[in-house]
DNA sequence: ACCTGAACACCGTTCAAGT
DNA sequence: ACCTGAACACCGTTCAAGT
């Protein structure tokens, strides 16, 4: 990430006008994307509003309550972009396909704030209507309701733990993502085939994989639908 | 975690035989631990030798060098446990079940190394025949060669992930901790049973899995297990 | 009431000086 | 050859002082 100041939003030098909850939590949204630099931190964000790093600390208590209000926006962020296109009535596959895939793509979109709130609760009511709808569906194709919210909550989390590796990688400095790809070619790129025959038939494939996250969280996604998928099928044999 | 010295390695006050890449390395494993403080930092590694912090780099280039001869530790760690009691032949399913496991519980007896090792790579060859014995059980159990490597690397994938996420948790500070508990509790806790039927049948189970992170990943995995279940079996109605 | 700026504790890292 | 200690850049955070 550059060490440069940028000045692309609609502020900067001649600030005047009192900052504003909302504009301090637009422009740390902001900081926290590739295009934005990349990192979130009170001086760069200080910058970015044009104020005294510090004069932040006047609308929230601390780093942590900032995190926690961006959250709050990811997360509705994403139950728009999942409950936009399929409505109410999807297959419950694609329903939960789809949303898996909102909430990766809007964090994955903000390494630097995903880094810091993967991990994280916070009690937004707008989560809580489509994680209803959600067990529903998951309940309506035959699963009792303590396993819908099981495989609710499964998934959520799967989701949630591969965007805090894919951010964190992300977050990475040069040098370290180097290291890594440098590893990985030696341990995968030339195996002798007398001694490791699988992996030296299977490296090509694998070499493949290896920075493409986006594949392996797909591949993931789908085998584990199929394991839920036999959940429904038992399910519906013991009625 | 606590801000006092400790002296509880076989070394501390009157150090005299010179700094060697064991020694720091074993004081290095002991801080991460959250019996050795939970934390690593130059300052703390340098304490715990009885040395200048700044002595360190003597014999590591920096922090990550440091970090990447750990990771190296806990992976050879995680191989010896998981090929302990079963031998080379057990059921696929269970090997798997072993591998992941082991891999979890070597990291998180140290979640502060874990933080800064599960999203990396690292050329260790103990690895390499762990994989290849593991590729080949998947094989032998009707699985062509790419999709068994596909299938180690998501499990892979998939158990790094999870520990990530239980680490980066236990290294959060206690009050952000706290939050998040009560947050949870508001979320799923008082949910009018009217609007959020199907949440309020299940809020008991939730609420049991909330910070039970153990529980839900065996789900998890049992679930995916499932779906590679299904890829094997598929793949045998085939021949 | 809100903002500024100096100050502090804590990181990793560098480098000239010691033995 | 190895270690020490002062110094620096960069974090989050506090607080007295400004308007």
């Amino acid at each position: 990430m550059a060490e440069q100041g940028m000045k692309t939003a609609g502020k900067g030098a001649g600030r005047r006008t009192p900052l504003t909850r909302e504009a301090i939590l637009e422009a740390a949204l902001h900081l926290c994307s590739p295009e934005g630099g990349g990192s979130l931190t009170f001086a760069k964000l200080g910058k970015e509003l044009g104020a005294d790093p510090t004069a932040v600390y006047r609308h929230f208590r601390d780093k942590d309550e900032l995190v926690l209000a961006l959250t709050d926006l990811l997360i509705a962020e994403a139950v728009e972009l999942a409950s936009g296109p399929n409505q109410a009535r999807g297959h419950w596959r694609e329903t939960l396909t789809d949303m898996s895939m909102a909430i990766r793509k809007v964090h994955l979109a903000r390494p630097a704030l995903a880094v810091l709130c993967a991990v994280r609760t916070t009690a937004s009511p707008t989560e809580t209507e489509s994680v209803e709808r959600i067990i529903g569906l998951l309940h309506s194709a035959g699963l009792p309701v303590i396993e819908a919210a099981e495989c609710y909550r499964m998934l959520l989390d799967l989701t949630l733990a591969f965007v805090q590796v894919s951010a964190t990688w992300m977050m990475l400095d040069p040098q370290a993502q180097a290291k890594d790809d440098a590893a990985w070619a030696v341990k995968y790129g030339l195996l002798p085939a007398d001694r490791f025959p699988l992996l030296h038939q299977s490296s090509a494939r694998l070499t493949e994989l290896f920075r493409d996250d986006d594949a392996v969280f797909g591949l993931v996604l789908e085998t584990f639908l199929d394991g839920v998928a036999r959940r429904v099928a038992r399910a519906q044999d013991e009625r």
